[in-house]
DNA sequence: GACAATATATCGCCAAGTGATATAATTCGC
DNA sequence: GCGAATTATATCACTTGGCGATATATTGTC
């Protein structure tokens, strides 16, 4: 069908794809990791990741990367690199946007320390 | 409540909150906004725009702002910037991990990337 | 031995995105 | 002036997806 849409990623989807993009982990490791990259601010509770991660495979972003004690690794597929970067990139793009619009403050003004401030809230 | 994680705003709600954030607009001009804050790669309908809408009201992000002729102007409530800044700020996060992780290259590369038909989750 | 942490997995609820559909006014080409 | 496309708002049902609750078992620690 027609999709009209570049579809989106959900921040929990691409929290995981940022985890694996690293090295291949198992899901235990994944939820850790994930609270570390958003600095303690999303704690995935294990409905989230292994309804994900069913989904990721099903579709083909991540593969199973063998078993070690009772821990089942899980590592990107191509595909799940370059929906990564996509995304990645629309995050760029909706900054620049928002930097167009006056609503963050300016990186190459912010680089001369003085007269830098920030215009949020 | 104990609310584990601050909660992440859709992609699609973050357009809505960009798009109200310049000046107030009406629900039609709010999507031909989304379509172009997005290069036309999001293409919002009707059921989208206006069930988000009803639950920005709810929520008090946004708050109506008058009727002329036939359209309905909505615009941002101190709350709506609020979550607007957050979330702009929880992108720049997420690429300043990304880049520690050597996931973004330059940008010319970036761009290639969006030539890849994204595949649904 | 008890308890916290590690580790995987499923269930059902509900919120949310989406296409289809409806309705009506306005604008534009022919 | 007429039909079609566009503008504009709104609801509906469908399906996906996030998430808490729950279950089970193991490992490490006090």
């Amino acid at each position: 069908m027609n999709s009209k849409t570049i579809e989106t990623i959900s921040p929990q989807v691409l929290y995981i794809l940022l985890a694996l993009a690293v090295k291949e982990r198992h899901g235990y490791e994944i939820m850790k990791q994930v609270k570390a990259d958003s600095d303690g601010k999303v704690i995935m509770g294990p409905g989230t990741l292994y309804g994900a991660i069913k989904r990721m495979l099903k579709n083909g972003w991540i593969k199973e990367a063998g078993e070690k004690d009772r821990r089942k690794y899980y590592s990107l597929t191509e595909l799940g690199r370059k929906n990564l970067s996509v995304e990645l990139q629309r995050y760029e793009e909706m900054l620049e946007k928002a930097r167009k619009k006056n609503l963050l403050g300016n990186p190459v003004t912010a680089k001369f320390a003085f007269s830098y401030v920030r215009k949020s809230l």
